[in-house]
DNA sequence: CATCTTTTACTTCTCTCGTT
DNA sequence: AACGAGAGAAGTAAAAGATG
């Protein structure tokens, strides 16, 4: 993999920067380990003298859930630390009191999956500066909050295991606003969950979450033959999605079991699955639940990390997805683009990838736009660019338009579009660098004298709001 | 008319099952 | 255990409807 090549020679050659929570397996399938953890480790050799591995002398202080012979889960995250903590091994669990304040428990038992049959035990705590958050999934009590782009990334969208509806329909917020009032906001509805009549049966299904589907769920009987009904939950997020992340807020308790099949993988349950599999690259889906098997018998299982892997499908999914990144990967990005390229001759007119990636593109007749043989009545003649936000899926790239008037078609023809992956000079010299380029071929293609004029007219839309100096 | 909630249409994800 | 097809559930965004 290309973009794998390049941050393994430059790891090697700038030895101490690593990317974050970042564990990848050396070329003999080792993971490489953490400095934290190779110190007070004694390396095991093989024949011929090489590392194979660590064992550490003392016991690491246990964590529930993390595997033997993994590393553990990159480091804690380093900006808001002491506001939101992934991946900590000091995870501190909150329990609340029914006056509504929150305890911490110093020796949490319970895991995530057997935790649906008893009290709340929610991990996340009242905001007040300097408040530790751990995002588990399970929102629960009044708090508000905002979180980073970054850490709506760490949590995949802010992520929840409650069934649930989201309540859209925000005409007025704006994705991009610069205050978080003015975001666009959605609303989570909690759907509660399905319980039987029969008091002895302790059985709990997660609701459905099309209001047609619940119906039909509540039709059929409890397995243990009693009728179910709909425990209802009203317990509301409201997420106002702005500029600078998601501002969140949630209102109220639940006071019923937490449904008891979760669907999301979060990112760090997801990295640590990771860990697990590199680790052991041989073992098979089947076996990686049972627990990989060790010289003391089987060892730690990827359901200890999520109910959700406690499905054998799943794990093989999961596990695939790790072991054939060559759909998404660079090498397959690298070779897509060289095909597109190749099988649409002149559309590309200029591409640069790295740092500054700009890419920019244009088909015959909007090369035919670039230059006018007269000058046009009214204010249309020149070109005009703009920058549109929110195109992409990646927040920060952009899609740069230089348009142009048509007098054929009575209006305004994109003459170049570009992606970018940024908003800076260097992006704007490569856009406005393909859109010269373009002009001076579409002149040189009519016999005409590339000349300054030609170029005169190029102007960015935002200076239009600006006083002319 | 503005705001909030519900419904709808569409896309994406997850699960299940049969075959090899 | 791998693979793929298909069903159905969840997720998303916006339109439609309800409310004050």
């Amino acid at each position: 993999m290309v973009l794998g090549f390049f941050k393994h020679v430059y790891r090697y050659f700038v030895p101490r920067v690593q990317d974050k929570d970042e564990v990848e397996i050396s070329r003999d399938g080792g993971a490489l380990l953490s400095d934290s953890f190779i110190a007070g480790a004694v390396p095991m050799y093989d024949t011929t003298g090489r590392i194979i591995g660590y064992v550490q002398n003392k016991p690491p202080v246990s964590e529930p859930g993390i595997p033997k012979n993994i590393p553990p889960p990159g480091p804690t995250r380093i900006e808001n630390a002491s506001k939101f903590v992934i991946g900590s091994t000091n995870e501190i669990i909150y329990t609340r009191t029914p006056e509504g304040h929150f305890i911490p428990i110093q020796n949490p038992e319970e895991k995530q999956g057997h935790a649906q049959h008893k009290p709340l035990d929610t991990k996340v705590k009242e905001d007040f500066p300097g408040a530790e958050v751990h995002w588990d999934g399970w929102p629960d009590g009044k708090f508000e909050r905002d979180f980073t782009l970054d850490e709506v990334n760490e949590t995949n969208d802010l992520a929840i295991h409650w069934a649930h509806t989201v309540g859209g329909g925000d005409r007025k917020g704006q994705r991009f606003a610069e205050e978080w009032m003015n975001g666009k906001r959605v609303t989570r509805t909690c759907l509660g969950i399905l319980q039987c009549d029969n008091q002895d049966c302790e059985i709990t299904i997660r609701p459905h979450t099309k209001p047609q589907s619940l119906r039909t769920q509540l039709l059929k009987p409890c397995s243990c033959g009693a009728m179910l009904y709909h425990l209802k939950c009203d317990v509301k997020s409201i997420l106002w999605t702005w500029s600078k992340g998601i501002h969140y807020q949630n209102s109220g308790y639940h006071v019923h079991r937490r449904p008891p099949r979760k669907l999301h993988l979060l990112p760090q349950e997801k990295r640590r699955f990771e860990a697990m599999v590199n680790a052991h690259p041989q073992v098979g889906p089947l076996q990686l639940i049972v627990g990989v098997p060790g010289i003391d018998g089987p060892g730690e299982s990827v359901a200890d990390i999520s109910d959700v892997l406690l499905n054998a499908d799943r794990v093989t999914k999961e596990r695939q997805k790790l072991k054939r990144p060559a759909d998404t990967g660079g090498d397959h990005f690298i070779r897509a683009f060289a095909k597109f390229e190749q099988e649409r001759p002149g559309f590309i007119i200029l591409s640069t990838i790295g740092k500054v990636t700009v890419i920019s593109v244009q088909t015959p007749f909007m090369q035919s736009q670039m230059v006018k043989d007269e000058v046009l009545d009214g204010p249309v003649n020149g070109m005009v660019s703009d920058a549109a936000h929110g195109w992409w899926k990646e927040r920060t790239s952009l899609l740069m338009v230089s348009s142009t008037y048509c007098p054929d078609l009575f209006c305004w023809v994109p003459g170049v579009l570009s992606f970018t992956n940024g908003a800076s000079g260097e992006h704007f010299m490569y856009h406005f660098l393909a859109v010269f380029q373009a002009i001076a071929h579409e002149a040189e293609k009519r016999h005409l004298e590339v000349e300054d004029r030609l170029f005169a007219g190029v102007r960015d839309y935002a200076l239009y709001d600006k006083p002319t100096q």
